[in-house]
DNA sequence: ATGGTAGCGTAGCTA
């Protein structure tokens, strides 16, 4: 089964991308972040016509916004709040053979990594902590799952284009990439990613629009992850960061599809 | 050190 997670800043936007996605891996559930419209606006048709017909979309207007496009059911589709707000970043919904898939936006944080400056990092850290202390005190615990999304968070050193240049800038600081691990710990979560591609070697998924040339600057970061338990790492089957959509044009997302193969 | 681009929606917020 290929899962395939993107955050594609705006799904009205880039439809015809989508489609292009579709044609080229060929994914059996599809994860999408920044979708950035109402669930009553959400382009159902075109997907539905691909053979997307279980659908669980959770989204806003003109910002944030998850969706899971699915070729096989979904059963027991459900949308988390954290810190309170009703920010559309958290869905899940169970896939044959008990398996919940978990699609998330985390909060990017802001400019300033301080939390008594800056509300938008404290924002990030409580989403953080709120989600850790739900994975282990909710029960889910227990069962076999996939968590795909923008974390928004680059941890390892390999993950920045400078890890040096890196640590006070906001996906990259010890106090977010901390609440990371803490959460990544509280289920022993693999990153799949990294089980695929050697620490040593850089890996990114996000390239900022503000560069002049994306491409040749590669000045990028690993924001988009794959996470999956421990109980499926011998279904894990294949992995690729599709960098070729970076360069799509016109109009391409800041960041890049990353794919996982499961044997199920 | 600064400012650079993009989406939504049509100003200014968010990334």
């Amino acid at each position: 089964m290929r899962f395939v997670t993107w955050n594609i800043n705006s799904v009205r936007l880039r439809i015809a991308l989508l489609e292009r996605l579709i044609d080229r891996l060929n994914p059996d559930v599809i994860c999408l972040q920044e979708t950035k419209v109402p669930d009553a606006e959400f382009p159902k048709q075109p997907l539905q016509t691909l053979g997307y017909d279980h659908l669980h979309v959770h989204g806003m207007k003109g910002y944030n916004g998850v969706a899971i496009l699915s070729r096989v059911p979904l059963s027991d589709t459900r949308a988390h709040d954290w810190c309170g707000k009703r920010d559309c970043r958290h869905i899940v919904a169970g896939l044959a053979g008990g398996i919940d898939l978990h699609c998330l936006y985390v909060p990017s944080g802001g400019d300033v990594p301080d939390p008594e400056q800056n509300p938008k990092f404290k924002h990030k850290l409580q989403f953080l902590d709120e989600l850790t202390e739900w994975s282990a005190t909710s029960g889910i615990l227990s069962r076999t799952a996939v968590l795909v999304g923008d974390l928004n968070i680059a941890p390892l050193e390999n993950d920045v284009w400078s890890h040096k240049d890196m640590l006070t800038v906001v996906s990259h600081t010890p106090v977010e990439v901390d609440r990371l691990d803490r959460l990544r710990a509280a289920r022993d979560w693999v990153d799949v990613a990294r089980h695929f591609v050697p620490a040593d070697e850089k890996l990114y998924t996000w390239w900022s629009y503000r560069a002049k040339d994306w491409e040749r600057s590669d000045r990028g970061r690993r924001l988009d992850h794959i996470w999956v338990t421990p109980d499926l790492t011998p279904k894990l089957a294949g992995f690729e960061v599709f960098r070729a959509a970076r360069g799509w044009q016109p109009k391409p997302s800041d960041h890049v599809p990353v794919v996982l193969d499961l044997a199920l």
